[in-house]
DNA sequence: ATCCCGAGGG
DNA sequence: CCCTCTGGAT
């Protein structure tokens, strides 16, 4: 219970400097509809959005909508997203699920969280990104970022994404969640790096319980 | 050598 | 919990 409270409270604190320093809510991914944007984000595992943002123009010229994406060949899709890595598992996975919102959806994509996770390529970070900027809906985004900045932070103490986001919405309210989300990722992205963090300059430094001055390996 | 807005399967 | 899938950037 104590520690529930002090986790509260640096949520709040650190949100209070975050959301104010981040107040827009947003990815970098390019994408001009629902259905542009799950692709894209089915793109980006283990991939930066620049990366995903080079092949999807072409991507999309090719095939606009979920029934002619449904239609591509295979081979055709796998060299269209070759360079995001992952490519056969993720060509498969953005056709079939570009069939099932066709077929099933009438070319929509759906709007609730269990319908989302049972498109193949849709897990619970995909499904809470497209829900928070398509649907409007709550839902922490729990990205590799995400997870990196909770964990030194001391926001949430696990290496788990799934056990991050049930900790977070412990201490978050819904009507923060996509706010918090990408203002945490924003702040992993830019300031708390994976490689070189510059907490040095980091402004939530002073709640930060990986943070002493003059220690720049963490 | 390590990391990138993960997901699926064992 | 673990492992695998993968190219590109640093």
């Amino acid at each position: 219970m104590q520690l529930i409270i002090q986790s509260k409270a640096l949520a709040d604190a650190i949100l209070a400097v975050l959301l104010t320093q981040w107040p827009g809510v947003g990815t970098d991914l390019q994408y001009k509809n629902c259905f542009e944007l799950i692709i894209a984000v089915i793109l980006s595992a283990q991939c930066t959005d620049e990366q995903v943002n080079k092949v999807t123009p072409a991507l999309f010229a090719n095939w606009p909508d979920p029934a002619s994406l449904a239609t591509a060949p295979l081979e055709a899709l796998e060299k269209a997203v070759y360079s995001t890595g992952f490519y056969k598992h993720k060509a498969q996975h953005i056709k079939e699920t570009a069939r099932i919102i066709a077929e099933t959806y009438s070319g929509r994509v759906p709007e609730t969280f269990e319908a989302l996770l049972e498109l193949p390529g849709v897990g619970r970070k995909t499904a809470h990104l497209v829900q928070s900027l398509c649907h409007n809906k709550p839902g922490l985004i729990i990205d590799t970022h995400v997870l990196r900045i909770t964990q030194r932070t001391g926001l949430a103490l696990s290496s788990n994404p799934y056990k991050t986001e049930k900790i977070l919405a412990s201490i978050i309210t819904e009507e923060l969640h996509a706010r918090a989300s990408f203002a945490l990722n924003r702040q992993a992205k830019h300031i708390c790096t994976a490689r070189k963090p510059q907490c040095e300059i980091c402004s939530i430094n002073a709640l930060c319980r990986t943070y002493s001055p003059g220690n720049f390996s963490q």
